[in-house]
Order: structure tokens, then C-alpha cells, then sequence
DNA sequence: ATCGTAATATGATTTCAATCATATGTTGCC
DNA sequence: GGCAACATATGATTGAAATCATATTACGAT
């Protein structure tokens, strides 16, 4: 299943691409030939520094798209690797310029991106705040646990005993309820 | 002067809006009437916390668009507060849907939002590096240094103490460049 | 010129999250 | 039922960045 916008694009554009983990998908200063979106399995998007060291720039993962910018670019400007593998669909670039023509899809991709945009705001504000309780409680505001804690510590880019124990203070504070072991919550 | 895609939005869609210090431009729960383009002055987004507790979503600078997602929606999600007096351009949330018929203005939105996403990906990327030093090389592969170090170190989310001497100790490692006080480079 | 302010720079101390260790509870599996 | 794997939970220790303190340098305003 594809992500929103790109069910307004003719399945023809779609081509599937698997590869082994290791594998690059694309390399910084290839010409471009669309974005991709991973159905199952992860990749990284890396930039090689001056003394070769790797950085991440982006891991995404299975259900996301990467490398939305080539669409509007001659050159990839990073690395694309398959971490885990798995299955990639490339989406032809000038399909998408062409599918901007349809105002469906057009709509669709702007509200797609907007929302994107602004979590991503959000998570960097979070992310940003130093002390383990705040950070904890934007999060629990922010409604950044649904899942496990670990995930939700995950997210936050703390520790999970940093978390345990920021959400035990917050409990202690009265300002967390805890109705039972694993599960925190604000009050209505 | 707006950003790119804006300037495809008949200038009857837009409104200016001033306020001081303090003011809310818009309250979470208020219906959407659209998107804001800070001119001068600055602006936080806020979500407020069960105990009312503000906590701060995103700041928005000047040359910078906010609320974008609110075209999409028919209620505000957060507050808007001035936090620095300027000026304000509201664009009409009707007009910019219609734009989206513009295969132009649909583009050239696709564009900025594909490329602030990915800007976005790699700061949060950046800031997850826990290091000081390991982060500031991050963000000097990044061409994050442009102006001065404690903007540097803003960006970065550390002190800018840790950026200084960690900058120190990449040069001292022979990792980066200092031709002179305060001018900090990678090797060509 | 000199005054004030801000950036650059570095040393000393403190704080707090990471890490290591350990225990209990929970879940699925054979 | 018993075992393995994992989530939850918390205590002890460590390490690294924040904070506090202090110079020096740069730069604009008067």
C-alpha cells in the first residue's frame, strides 16, 4: 500500500527495487531518478564527511517515502542503504512533476507534507528540551506513547531508565496517573 | 517578500496582521481562516499542558511560514504568540487550496516542502548525536556554521562552552580547520 | 579614544542522564 | 508447567555536558 499522495500516480511510474542489506540503492552525485517508497525492511540515508566517516542523515522506515527533494534535483545528494532488507518501489520523477498537474494529487501531497512538517517541528522542539521530566511529559502531551515505553524513551532520544524514572516523578508529582504497571497517562 | 511558493497567491488572499508582545495571532480550538508568513519579529507555537503548563511546539522565525497544516483543517492545534513585535501576512486558506489547481504553485510548494523535510530529518538526526564533539562535526558536514558559533551552537542544542571545545579538540585532532579566531573549517 | 556590548575562548564545578547491575512481572512457546 | 525473551522497575556509579566564572578580543556608538 502506498502512502496518500502517491495512489494519484499511474502504477506504470512504479518500479519495484529490492536489494540485499548492504546494498546501496543510490549514491551521492548520481543523476536522479525519483523518490522511493519502502514497503518493507529500512534504509539509511548517509553523507560521507571529508575523512570518509559515515553520518545518517535519515533512517527510514517501512510505510515512509525518502528522498522526496530528488524529484527537484539533478543529483542524489547522499547515500541510500539498505539496512534490513527488503522492498523498496521507486516512483519516476517525472511522474511526480507531471502528477502536480492534478490537483488531487497536488492537495494530497501538500497536506501530507504540511503535517510532516509540523511533527517534525514538534519532535525537534521536544527533543530539544534537556531535563528527562520535561522531556517526558511534552512527550506524554505531545501523545508520543502509544506503544511501550521503550519506544516511547526511543522517540524521545532518552534513555528507558531515564524515562522509567522521569515518569515515576511525574507520578510522584501527581501530575502522571499510573492506574497500573506499564501504563501512564495524563489526568483528563 | 514572500517565500517561493507564495508568490503564486493573488495578493487579494493576503492579509497583514500586526500585534505586540504577547499577543495570540490564533487559540488552539479556533476555526482555521490559514496560513501565516512571519515577515518581522517572531512567533512560538504552544500546546498547553493538562496542569497548563506551555510547552512550545515551534518557533517561527522571520522569512518563515507557520500553521501551514491549518489549510487542511478546520481548527487551530496550538496558540500562536508573539514573543517579538513584527509583521504578519495571513494567506487566505481558500486561495491556497485553489492554488494547488496551479501545477506551478503545486510545484514550487512540492519543492520548499520536499526540501524542509529533509533539512528537518537531518537536524533531528544531528541533534539525536549524543557526543558534543561527534555532533559538531555533524553539523560542520551539514553547513550548518554559517554565522556565528553561538548560532552554531544554537542549532546544535548544545552550550555554546561544549562547541567551543569541541571544536578545539577537532582541531587539535587535526579533523577541522581555524585559520583564524572564531573561523572554523573542514579540510577541501 | 574609550565605553559598552557581544563573541570567542578556556578553566572549575556541578548536575544529571547514560551506563551498569539486578530483580520482578509478563508473554508466548514447546 | 517451565523456560526464554522482553518490558518494567529501580539502585549505584560514571561520564560528559551544563553551568558558573573569567579573560581576551572585536566592533560599533558616542
Amino acid at each position: 500500500m502506498l502512502p496518500n499522495p502517491y495512489d494519484h500516480i499511474p502504477s506504470s511510474a512504479l518500479r519495484p527495487i529490492s536489494g540485499a542489506v548492504g546494498d546501496t540503492v543510490f549514491h551521492q552525485g548520481d543523476p536522479t531518478h525519483g523518490l522511493y517508497v519502502v514497503q518493507t525492511g529500512r534504509v539509511h540515508l548517509e553523507r560521507v564527511g571529508p575523512d570518509g566517516e559515515r553520518f545518517i542523515i535519515h533512517r527510514a522506515q517501512a510505510g515512509t517515502s525518502f528522498a522526496e527533494a530528488s524529484v527537484f534535483s539533478e543529483v542524489y545528494h547522499c547515500d541510500a542503504v539498505i539496512v534490513e532488507a527488503g522492498a523498496l518501489i521507486r516512483i519516476d520523477k517525472a511522474s511526480v512533476l507531471a502528477a502536480f498537474a492534478d490537483p488531487a494529487f497536488a492537495r494530497a501531497y501538500g497536506r501530507q507534507a504540511a503535517q510532516q512538517i509540523q511533527a517534525q517541528r514538534q519532535m525537534l522542539e521536544i527533543v530539544g528540551i534537556r531535563r528527562a521530566e520535561d522531556r517526558v511529559m511534552a512527550g506524554l502531551i505531545a501523545g508520543l506513547l502509544e506503544g511501550s515505553i521503550v519506544e516511547f524513551a526511543a522517540r524521545l532520544q532518552l534513555s528507558h531508565e531515564a524515562t522509567y524514572r522521569a515518569l515515576r516523578k511525574l507520578v510522584q508529582d501527581g501530575r502522571v496517573m499510573n492506574p497500573s504497571r506499564g501504563i501512564y497517562h495524563l489526568h483528563p
